[in-house]
DNA sequence: ACGTAGCATGCTGGACGCTA
DNA sequence: TAGCGTCCAGCATGCTACGT
């Protein structure tokens, strides 16, 4: 066979020495168990012949492959980048690497990838496609792949999660758009069966209620996704069904992008006629115009927690389900205002 | 034409033996 | 006793050889 990686073997025959002497040498936590001598002419002789340890061959023997699977919704949300990044570093510290895949909403999709993944022999996986009740997280758990959820979480609580204080969040929101003097307010929530949209719909609920506003003054519309264009579609509607509604709390950055659109179609201007607020912060939201007033989630915070947790239940497979809640923070920008007198 | 057994792959890790 | 070699089991899977 030409062109064939070297090997163990090769590395050992090159070397004068055996080839579990190359494989202690190899491992640094077994290095100590060769003369410093033997183990600089065998990194030599590796080093010479451009030997990389054969991963599938190791993972065979160990069962660990010392990679996590992670699992975006939709990679071209700028939300999960910088999650990716705090996963990444999180993991490297640690010897551990992350494949990244990419599935919509579509269950057979998501359970097509992940066995893959777990064909691929991942340690576990961070997942941040889950759904309250997420049918995949329960498979995953019944045949023990250790899993962590990321942005959103399971509620039936078999998973560790680590999400944003989303209750936190919208209590900032609306709490900031009172103060502005804001009476008629509204909310584009997420789809109902995300913690995302089900939490923060609860979240601007109860700070309504907590506030000496009148419940039935404050609105509630379903949007029928995370996208600019069903942002869009949930203001022209919200607005038609709420035409009071001075200000409006959206569930993600993007869905305040695409009430931008709404208010640009209908001839308004924000924050003149309607303040937004959007949610997560993604990059380039204070590029926009107006910079865009938002919930700024901790993202590369998210990203590194997930990892340490996956790291955690890979090593305690036992250890408890941990409801990790990072605490958000309000960024004012110029798409809120006070309300035209 | 089948089914089955054995082997090869590349490596780890442990038990044990040998040598200086 | 340190430093190494030897041997073996085990891992998933495809391939080959053999027997029925």
């Amino acid at each position: 066979m030409t062109n064939k990686n070297p090997t163990l073997s090769d590395v050992a025959r090159a070397s004068g020495v055996h080839f579990s002497t190359v494989s202690r040498v190899m491992n640094p936590a077994t290095r100590q168990m060769v003369s410093a001598e033997v183990a600089a002419r065998v990194l030599a002789e590796a080093a010479r012949l451009g030997y990389r340890p054969n991963r599938a061959a190791s993972t065979l023997v160990t069962r660990k492959s010392r990679i996590i699977g992670v699992v975006l919704p939709d990679i071209t949300n700028a939300v999960f980048p910088p999650i990716l990044l705090g996963i990444e570093e999180g993991l490297r510290k640690h010897g551990y690497l992350a494949i990244v895949a990419n599935v919509g909403a579509d269950e057979e999709e998501q359970l097509f990838v992940i066995n893959r993944l777990l064909g691929q022999q991942v340690d576990g996986l961070i997942l941040a496609t889950a759904r309250r009740d997420d049918p995949v997280i329960k498979m995953c758990i019944d045949q023990n792949v250790p899993v962590v959820t990321v942005n959103r979480s399971d509620e039936t609580g078999v998973a560790s999660c680590v999400v944003s204080d989303d209750v936190v969040g919208m209590r900032l929101a609306v709490e900031h758009l009172l103060a502005l003097g804001h009476r008629h307010i509204a909310h584009i929530a997420g789809p109902e069966n995300l913690s995302t949209g089900h939490v923060r719909r609860l979240g601007f609920l109860a700070a309504i209620q907590a506030s000496e506003l009148d419940p039935s003054q404050a609105f509630v519309f379903e949007s029928s996704g995370y996208s600019r264009e069903c942002g869009k579609a949930a203001l022209l509607e919200l607005l038609r069904q709420s035409p009071r509604t001075t200000a409006v709390v959206t569930g993600s950055d993007l869905v305040a992008l695409g009430c931008y659109d709404a208010i640009r179609e209908l001839g308004l201007s924000c924050p003149e006629d309607i303040s937004v607020v959007g949610h997560n912060d993604m990059p380039y939201m204070d590029m926009i115009r107006p910079p865009l007033t938002t919930i700024r989630i901790r993202h590369h915070g998210i990203g590194t927690e997930a990892a340490r947790l996956i790291l955690q239940t890979i090593a305690s497979p036992d250890s408890p389900v941990l409801d990790v809640r990072l605490k958000p923070e309000l960024v004012v920008r110029e798409s809120t205002a006070s309300p035209r007198a």
